[in-house]
DNA sequence: CCCGCTTGTTGGCCGCGCGCCAACTAAGCC
DNA sequence: GGCTTAGTTGGCGCGCGGCCAACAAGCGGG
């Protein structure tokens, strides 16, 4: 009836080019919607590919979802400077926090979206990649503190991770609640991650061997 | 062939009664396994209920999920004891943090699932929940520290609700991952908060009026 | 004491979304 | 140009959640 239209229906990829496409296409809806109310269907149908073919790529909705995180995961991975020997532990961290801050402020919602633990939630898996990304950010930080065993001991991980859940709550108080400004975010994280160090650190160690002394 | 076994196939309860019964079951499910993998058929059986109940109850599964959400975060309702005029702060805000770990010793499963966002996720219903729950926290904490003004200013919150990001954080490295014991997660806390409010906080209110002194 | 009413409760129907697979075909190669 | 390879399609099956009409347990009036 209409014109033949000769050609394929269908553009045939290679392998790498369709997986980053799909993947983009993924991206961007888990970013604006939560995991349930996005459907494979719709993926597909954004793609303009077929439904099956997300099963051929990764298997499962939850397997593309892990990979999803896993590229967000990925982005924010310079929040810290070189070490500096030369300039001061405070000088260090200050430009370190401005980083972090500029670094959310451009991938504000992508950040938003995986730190809120958009996701089937309390997964280990997810839960892994989030952390693994953490604990990196943990280890650029121990690396930047001078006169520190190699090592890394449990406890002083365990307070960075702290100060990296101090740090996050500040940027969603600025980014997302607006209860504070950048600069007042700023110094929170700043005088909070000193503090941390200088005064917490050793208090943590005291209650390490004695029971509780009350 | 059996005993006719006479009377009634299934027991009639009081409205209250049976809605307690199913959400303490529920409660318990989706403590121990996230919201997607728990199904509503699995609720039911457990109950010795029809399934059709839930919806009679509670109309979908995720309302059924935000009144166990509501359940869990009310409990915590009492982590700082009272303000305590004659005690000081330190001695104050060590009984808080003590009555804290206990409470999250005992409800292990339900707080790590409700904290870790198990639900749909970034969904605005679970998140405002948990959200009122850590306000209603930090107000409870205001409320302890002496010569603070009434209308508790915004930057004060902000620095409470990070607060409350680093006791998180410190009770998941103790409970979760076990790089903390109690009594370092505990003198953590204390000692955070102490830091927070004698240097972060002057810190942070220098911040406000000029730009980055840097 | 029995009947009828209220309402807690049941069981099943329906649609949707995901996992999976066999057939199809676009593109490369001899 | 036919053969081979593997990227792609379309549909089947199942499980799960939303929904509803019928059923019955317990209670109160006659």
């Amino acid at each position: 009836m209409s014109v033949p239209a000769e050609g394929p229906r269908w553009q045939r990829l290679e392998h790498d080019e369709r997986r980053r496409q799909i993947l983009h296409v993924a991206r961007r809806l888990f970013s604006e919607r939560n995991y349930a109310s996005v459907s494979t269907a719709e993926i597909a149908r954004e793609a303009g590919i077929a439904r099956g073919l997300l099963h051929h790529y990764f298997g499962t909705k939850r397997e593309l979802y892990l990979e999803v995180i896993r590229e967000i995961v990925r982005v924010p991975s310079s929040p810290v400077p070189r070490p500096g020997p030369g300039r001061g532990l405070e000088q260090v961290i200050s430009e370190g926090a401005d980083r972090w801050l500029t670094l959310l402020e451009r991938n504000r919602g992508a950040w938003l979206a995986a730190t809120g633990g958009q996701g089937p939630g309390r997964d280990p898996e997810v839960e892994a990649i989030l952390e693994d990304g953490r604990e990196g950010a943990a280890d650029r930080l121990i690396a930047a503190l001078p006169g520190i065993a190699e090592p890394a001991p449990d406890d002083l991980r365990a307070l960075i991770r702290c100060f990296s859940a101090l740090a996050e709550a500040a940027s969603v108080e600025w980014l997302q609640r607006g209860r504070l400004t950048r600069a007042q975010a700023h110094a929170l994280i700043v005088t909070g991650f000193l503090s941390l160090v200088q005064d917490v650190l050793p208090a943590v160690r005291r209650a390490t061997a004695p029971a509780s002394s009350r």
